[in-house]
DNA sequence: ACCTGAACACCGTTCAAGT
DNA sequence: ACCTGAACACCGTTCAAGT
């Protein structure tokens, strides 16, 4: 009670409404986020909340932009590789405090100017550290949501290897490879249900591409050679 | 009419359903393909579909798999590199057929068999081709969803490059550093609005990266040296 | 002029009534 | 026993009525 009375008396604003929808996520999950849920928690009638979000895509984008600022600026470094690695980090580290971001993110038709921001620096990274724009252009491509600190995970060993359950059996002979895989990750944590080592594999793919970035680099790699038959 | 008794006639199965929804999909697109516009497509009470698809998220998964179907098995190959390659961009040109497919892969929550078989089928070529277990472990995570033939792109260089736009000088401005790759693509082409070449980037991407799991392979890399302090 | 309750046009899914 | 229409519990958003 005392809760709705404050929340009517401090005046919406288009800030409160995207922190509340950012904790309100956090909380709930994004699937139960809706304008009416939102509205109830902010104490609000769910029209009031279209006086600061034109709809709730623009209200999905102003959430985005609030994880982007929690990122922060990059920290100098002496060469672009470390400092790259760096700060696709630190934006990992801010999107695990939020586990609906990557799904907003990726769901997201057009960029905000604080999402096309966030890429100019991270490109003007590449470019301060000498690289060119072509090969930039294409490194900023191959590095796709990593840039935000996540990739799509589509493949995870089974977490769950209890050799009692039956079903471990048909998996072995339907799945023989998986379960391979599954197995040695399994020996090696000697903990059943471990899965998988995210930030792990996550270093792992990055730390390859920028290896190739930087050979490439070294080589004076350029694409015109390569897309010459197309034009 | 005549469409709607031929529809009746013919009696519902799971594969009718699925197909029809692909096609519907494909025609109007994902968000417009709801359990009411399918039923409605194939003649018949919403109601009717639940006896060949328990829910919606199933009914996502059966059109995932006919998806994957379309992929087919892997061609022969002298090297595990070219194997996969090809595979790959097999998986791609199915992708490539159903533009909505890319966006149900990555936001259903569990695999399908037929998705399990395919990973399977996926990581025994890296088997195959002598690479470690380990290895072959991490490969797999570093390629995400690209072994389904699509990326998480975020980053487009801006299509739209018109002089006459006032807006330019704004964005030239405020985002340096993307417009320099857009100028630089935009002079390649010689077309305006011509954008980035998907194709190339992807492909660019992929090599990057089979390269870099072919150089680990050579060296003989484990894992175990670099995640040994967290054991 | 401002605010907002009711309404609109949808969803996926349940369930009971009808055959 | 089978099928299905109506209903339920939601959506995002429009709009007109009330202040």
């Amino acid at each position: 009670m005392a809760d709705k009375t404050q929340a009517r008396r401090t005046p919406l604003s288009r800030d409160r409404v995207l922190r509340a929808a950012v904790a309100l996520a956090d909380d709930v999950g994004i699937d139960s986020l809706s304008m009416r849920t939102l509205a109830q928690e902010l104490g609000v009638v769910p029209m009031a909340l279209y006086k600061h979000v034109s709809n709730k895509e623009e209200l999905l984008g102003g959430m985005v932009d609030v994880i982007v600022g929690e990122i922060g600026s990059p920290e100098p470094a002496v060469d672009w590789k470390s400092a790259v690695r760096q700060r696709i980090l630190a934006a990992r580290r801010a999107l695990l405090r939020h586990s609906w971001a990557s799904r907003v993110i990726e769901s997201r038709a057009t960029p905000t100017p604080t999402v096309m921001a966030y890429m100019d620096s991270m490109i003007g990274m590449f470019l301060a550290g000498g690289l060119s724009v072509d090969l930039t252009h294409h490194v900023m491509h191959a590095l796709g949501s990593r840039i935000f600190g996540f990739s799509q995970e589509l493949f995870d060993a089974p977490r769950d290897l209890d050799p009692q359950r039956p079903a471990l059996g048909e998996m072995t002979t339907r799945y023989p490879h998986i379960m391979q895989i599954a197995s040695a990750n399994h020996d090696r944590h000697s903990v059943v249900g471990s899965g998988c080592d995210d930030q792990f594999e996550f270093e792992f793919a990055l730390d390859l591409l920028l290896d190739g970035f930087e050979r490439l680099w070294r080589l004076g790699w350029s694409s015109t050679g390569h897309r010459a038959d197309r034009l």
